[in-house]
DNA sequence: ACCGACAATATTGTCGACAATACAGGTTCC
DNA sequence: GGAACCTGTATTGTCGACAATATTGTCGGT
């Protein structure tokens, strides 16, 4: 329960860095070399990432890592809709001022990355919008939730983030949300973000 | 895993059945014997249902059920409303005739149950709607996300279907969201859904 | 050459024993 | 008298060994 803690932590990392192929089996005795622990941390680790919806096991036939299919991709995009919208909701019944400039900021900040077509940056700046507004919003378990659904997410977020054009159309999206926030409209926001993420369900489903 | 399969559904059963107070001690032992199982299959349990938020865990200090507070059960309540919301949506735009037909069965059992005055059977009937739509749905990921959230509202929902009056208010939010689903308007079948769980909100904080 | 049965191997499932840690009660020192 | 310390006990954390099961490879028969 303290080893084994590390070990999930690294495991979920390397496989979110992508160090696995999906449907890649994980044997354990395999785990114990490479993290450098013993079979019990290993077995801890494995439960803790099923449940987590990170690998799938079956009896006698061990741990892979699970493959989300597009279909399944676009399911947890549509419950990251609705959650997101709650999240927004809240951003804009709880923002601050100083929250407020930092949204604003972000928002000068994705508009210069896309205009010297940074790609890369504006990925980032995406990634810190929506942690800002989860941090705003301070709703646990909807922050949980998102977290939960984003681990599974990583493959085709990055597939996503690599089709061209799309923070061109996504940046206006992510300025609507936040002035929707900023102007404490939480209609709007809840709104905003919902046509947001029914954008990228679009583009999810375009990639096949 | 196979043992303890069946050990983490005997205690989760056990636990929705409320037979541990919050904030009880689970020692290892104990559910050993209670369940005739060994202290490997218990561990895995435990930590099975730490993941499901059932029990909370400290390190060296062992295992106790989570108590949950009416703050969280709010918070539980909120992302309830907004992914229930997209049930009901996808059952609008899901439902075949067979179905609607059930869903309007449900509904004049509901009117039957409240003229009756009979509570308990009220209570299962909103249990059964509820679950109607998610099998209509057929959204796999908000369906687990649901039962996720609903294992730990148990005690609360039990406070809940105890305060007087409130089947007569939610019959009509009920017959709402069937008129909406059968009615095959996904807009009104999500806002409908959304309006009465507010009103469970508003209940829950009530009771306080 | 193909198919089935059987043996060998690899991998996971289970357990009991021991180590490490936290908690409670009593004891000593100031 | 109070507080810090120490010690015993209860409980959890960790591990290595063995059992159970699936998978792979081999061999003989047709």
């Amino acid at each position: 329960m303290v080893a084994d803690a590390r070990v999930t932590e690294e495991l979920k990392a390397a496989i979110l860095r992508g160090e696995f192929a999906p449907r890649q089996r994980l044997v354990e005795i395999e785990l114990c070399e490479q993290f450098d622990a013993s079979r019990f941390a290993v077995r801890a680790a494995l439960q803790a990432l099923e449940a987590d919806g990170l690998v799938e096991r079956q009896r006698n036939r061990g741990a892979r890592i699970r493959e989300i299919g597009i279909d399944e991709a676009v399911e947890i995009t549509q419950v990251r809709e609705v959650v997101e919208g709650l999240i927004a909701r809240r951003a804009a019944e709880r923002v601050d001022d100083a929250e407020a400039a930092a949204l604003a900021e972000i928002g000068r900040a994705m508009h210069a990355a896309v205009a010297a077509g940074e790609v890369g940056e504006y990925s980032d700046l995406n990634a810190r919008l929506h942690q800002l507004l989860r941090d705003i919003a301070r709703h646990d378990k909807a922050n949980g939730i998102i977290a939960h659904l984003h681990g599974q997410m990583v493959r085709h977020q990055f597939a996503l983030s690599r089709v061209p054009g799309r923070s061109k159309v996504s940046v206006h999206q992510h300025q609507a949300i936040i002035d929707a926030v900023i102007a404490r409209d939480a209609d709007a926001a809840e709104a905003a973000m919902r046509a947001h993420i029914v954008s990228v369900i679009e583009a999810l489903r375009a990639i096949v």
